[in-house]
DNA sequence: TTAGGGTTAG
């Protein structure tokens, strides 16, 4: 009664032609292609439309709306399918596994590659559960595995290739790439890739001129091995080289750029990147953002944010997010930073020690603990870098009891081995307290790599507290680790001339005309209506440099004299 | 319709 009433009121409502009973094999094609590329663009409601108003569905309509589903986040809607539908094959099977995977859910993954049928088991079904199993660093699962599978291709060589090298097992890796029986552009590109992110740039750029068809991948990994190594020109010289670049060639210099501290360079190429009439993604912008942050143009950095915002609809991605939460804390806004940082959906680790680093390089220590709390009820893990960041805070003003806590909390419960960087924070907690040879006695027990960065921070403080004859030690122990370390020279020189010790101010100096040690110039910088203004000590050649002055002196830090 | 390599953030 209820379906006679629903279909009588539908041809009454309707004046539209009615819809088809059936489909022509053409199309059901074009209908099954339509489900999955709705799918992938993320309009999981009108591939859902589109399959429910299917009038025929065979298995291909079938898996295209399953992986339509968990491509759009809705695993669990690509479960209640995979139960419902009437017969699902190996690509039904196949697509659950990296539908898991893509989801997050690696241990469900392998449950249903484990449930599958035998005999529904092909070479995909293995390649994608060992693949998966990789990105999710279970390594011994995934080699087991790779041991046992019955008919190996050459994705499967090459899946568990990058494998090994993503565990820094690069020696085994290049083994099993030697002994697999064919090869080809893609199983090149993953053992080059895998000795670059050993950082062994020099195998990886024999094996690249080994390469028999050099493609863009390898050549992209390559630029990203110059540029980590600091040889951007090579690096440059490389992808001028290249006739046809896409995007991931751009992102790939362009970072180069970003991380050897060339923003000049990344801004220009910026630009022509955009001349070409490419569309950045949230690569290329994190790039340019990190550009704006280490150059202080706060608002071009703004305006990447709008730009952002405007071409994904608001879906920021979380990394780029997380670069731009730095970005205005840098830029001294760190209302924008605290504000952006709440607004991001998915958190990760990195967005909790941005914004922790923010408030920390606020100085506010309040707010870096409290924010370390709500960082753990959240089920975020803490890191070294999220204790860096505690440890800073606890030095300014200097909190000895808390930073030593805090210290062994980090080894005893959350067993991360403390870095130099973190020696480094407590021993500059002590000299801002003023305790410098209690300061001097921990370093006595830290590792010899850590002790660089511990005798820098003493011997800062010696310069600020007068101390000659610690800062003299200091600066010794200093130069016997770092011989043309200028920062020790200078510091040393500076403490001796303010207790009008000039002759030994004069030593020094012939000292490091002796190690040719040359102090790079600090330089300075402002953003007012998007020009730069630059300032180096003593340097009056700014245009207004009165009116500077005259503020300067205003707020009682300058003397025009 | 399912599987492998290159560019990210603190």
């Amino acid at each position: 009664m209820s379906s006679f009433s629903k279909s009588s009121s539908s041809v009454l409502r309707s004046s539209a032609k009615p819809r088809p009973r059936t489909l022509s094999p053409s199309e059901l094609f074009h209908h099954n292609r339509r489900i999955a590329s709705l799918g992938r663009t993320g309009q999981l409601h009108a591939a859902r439309q589109l399959f429910d108003e299917m009038p025929i569905r065979d298995t291909v309509s079938w898996n295209a709306i399953l992986t339509a589903h968990w491509h759009n986040s809705d695993l669990d809607g690509s479960k209640r399918l995979f139960q419902t539908m009437p017969h699902p094959n190996t690509v039904s099977w196949n697509s659950l596994i990296t539908g898991c995977f893509h989801n997050g859910r690696p241990q469900e993954a392998l449950h249903y590659f484990l449930n599958m049928p035998c005999s529904c088991r092909n070479v995909a079904s293995w390649n994608t559960t060992i693949s998966g199993l990789v990105r999710y660093e279970h390594w011994d699962i995934a080699e087991r595995l790779f041991l046992k599978m019955p008919a190996k291709n050459v994705i499967s060589y090459t899946a568990m290739i990058d494998g090994l090298a993503r565990r820094g097992e690069v020696d085994r890796a290049r083994n099993l790439f030697d002994r697999m029986p064919k090869r080809n552009t893609v199983s090149w590109g993953a053992i080059i890739s895998g000795y670059g992110e050993n950082g062994l740039f020099e195998e990886a750029r024999t094996l690249f001129n080994r390469m028999p068809e050099k493609n863009l991948v390898a050549i992209t990994t390559v630029i990203t091995g110059y540029c980590k190594q600091g040889r951007v020109d090579k690096a440059r010289e490389l992808f001028d080289g290249i006739q046809h670049k896409d995007l991931i060639c751009w992102n790939a210099m362009l970072s180069g750029y970003v991380h050897n501290d060339h923003p000049g360079e990344a801004l220009k190429l910026f630009i022509q990147l955009l001349e070409t009439g490419m569309k950045p993604d949230h690569y290329t912008l994190i790039a340019v953002v990190k550009t704006c942050s280490s150059v202080g143009l706060l608002q071009q950095g703004r305006l990447v944010h709008a730009y952002a915002i405007k071409t994904t609809n608001w879906h920021l991605n979380v990394s780029l997010c997380n670069a731009l939460v730095t970005m205005y804390s840098k830029g001294g806004c760190i209302s924008d930073s605290e504000l952006l940082f709440w607004n991001i959906h998915n958190k990760d680790l990195v967005s909790w020690n941005a914004i922790i680093a923010a408030f920390s390089e606020h100085g506010n220590q309040e707010k870096v603990v409290s924010l370390f709390n709500e960082m753990e009820e959240d089920g975020i893990t803490p890191d070294d870098i999220t204790f860096l960041s505690i440890l800073s805070a606890l030095g300014r003003p200097a909190k000895i009891k808390d930073s030593l806590n805090w210290f062994s909390l980090m080894i005893s419960k959350y067993g991360i081995q403390p870095k130099a960087e973190h020696y480094a924070s407590v021993v500059d907690a002590l000299c801002r307290a003023g305790h410098l040879e209690k300061a001097c006695k921990y370093v006595g027990g830290m590792p010899l790599k850590a002790r660089n960065f511990a005798w820098s921070a003493i011997l800062a403080a010696c310069q600020t507290n007068s101390h000659v004859e610690l800062g003299e030690s200091a600066a010794k122990k200093l130069l016997v680790l770092d011989s043309e370390n200028s920062g020790a020279y200078v510091a040393l020189s500076n403490i001796y001339a303010e207790a009008g010790m000039w002759r030994e101010v004069t030593k020094v100096r012939a000292m490091m005309r002796q190690n040719r040690v040359k102090k790079q110039p600090g330089y300075s910088w402002t953003e007012i209506s998007g020009n730069i203004h630059l300032f180096l000590v003593g340097d009056a050649s700014h245009s207004e440099i009165d009116k500077i002055l005259c503020e300067l002196e205003k707020i009682g830090i300058a003397s025009r004299a």
